[in-house]
DNA sequence: TGAAATAATTTTAGGATTAAAATATCCAGT
DNA sequence: ACTGGATATTTTAATCCTAAAATTATTTCA
């Protein structure tokens, strides 16, 4: 094994670790103070920047970069709990179109204020230029490009 | 929102992406290559890590930074499948000790081979300075100390 | 010594995720 | 209009993970 392949090994273990550290942290607090798991926060939230049109489950999937039954199974609660609704598309039978509740809009503002502080005290420790540094640094790692999608429009 | 945030954000979620594409793409490679997950990857590590004397439960958890229960879990497929063995504690029958047997320590070799490639070719982009840099910003980040672990031995 | 407290592990129930099979709808060409 | 193929989503079965309850074994101390 060589030095910098121990380098690369011990820098993955970081990475990792780091990240994470910071989810479950995120996780558990919003779970506590919202009862809602990051992955339902993460549908909240691209519903939120969708905004009163929604989002295709397709288009949903793609962004947050899970599959389409995932999409289904994490939407399901959402919906039962009132957050979001599911419609379908009156031009294509096909398509289910996701998007949030008034009270699904509600609830995601306080919770977005609070990720927020979160996730900023978790890098508190960095300056701005550190913060640059670390996504300049980040944005050199080759990552696998995810299956074909790369075709999809 | 102040700028500072919205550059905590922004590195939350190029860590974050960062993170879940090379661990999915190891994660697809170990099982392409070895019918082996990156969990069960895990668990021979710290085993062929620990030697013949092998691991307690307990030990094994908290080095895999998992609960007891996911230990006995993803153990149980390894044990099946003649990688590791679990044996009981003669001096305290309430100890499970795990440790690899001669299959698992040969098929570990093979994967631990590849992997340090595999890691390693996601950090070429990045000099042996940059490599440093990453891991000491990360070290600045405010990890969550995991639950009051802190106080065992 | 033996009951209660403590400790290590496993079991259970449930959430998040994936891949693959199933379902439902649309579209194209005849 | 009908059939075959493509497309969008849901369902199903499995893995990974957690928290909490249950189990098993040890230790303590009256």
């Amino acid at each position: 094994m060589t030095q910098s392949e121990r380098n690369a090994l011990r820098a993955w273990l970081d990475l990792l670790t780091a990240s994470n550290a910071i989810k479950k942290s995120i996780d558990t607090a919003l779970r506590t103070q919202f009862g809602v798991s990051i992955s339902r926060f993460d549908v909240l939230s691209a519903l939120d920047r969708a905004g009163p049109e929604g989002l295709r489950a397709g288009d949903l999937s793609q962004r947050l970069m899970v599959t389409e039954g995932n999409t289904t199974q994490v939407t399901a609660p959402l919906i039962r709990d009132g957050l979001v609704k599911r419609i379908s598309s009156r031009e294509d039978g096909r398509v289910a179109i996701f998007r949030l509740t008034r009270k699904g809009e509600k609830l995601f503002e306080k919770m977005a204020d609070e990720h927020r502080s979160w996730v900023s005290d978790a890098f508190t420790g960095l300056s701005q230029n550190e913060l640059a540094m670390l996504r300049r640094l980040l944005g050199k790692l080759k990552l696998p490009l995810d299956k074909e999608k790369r075709n999809a429009a």
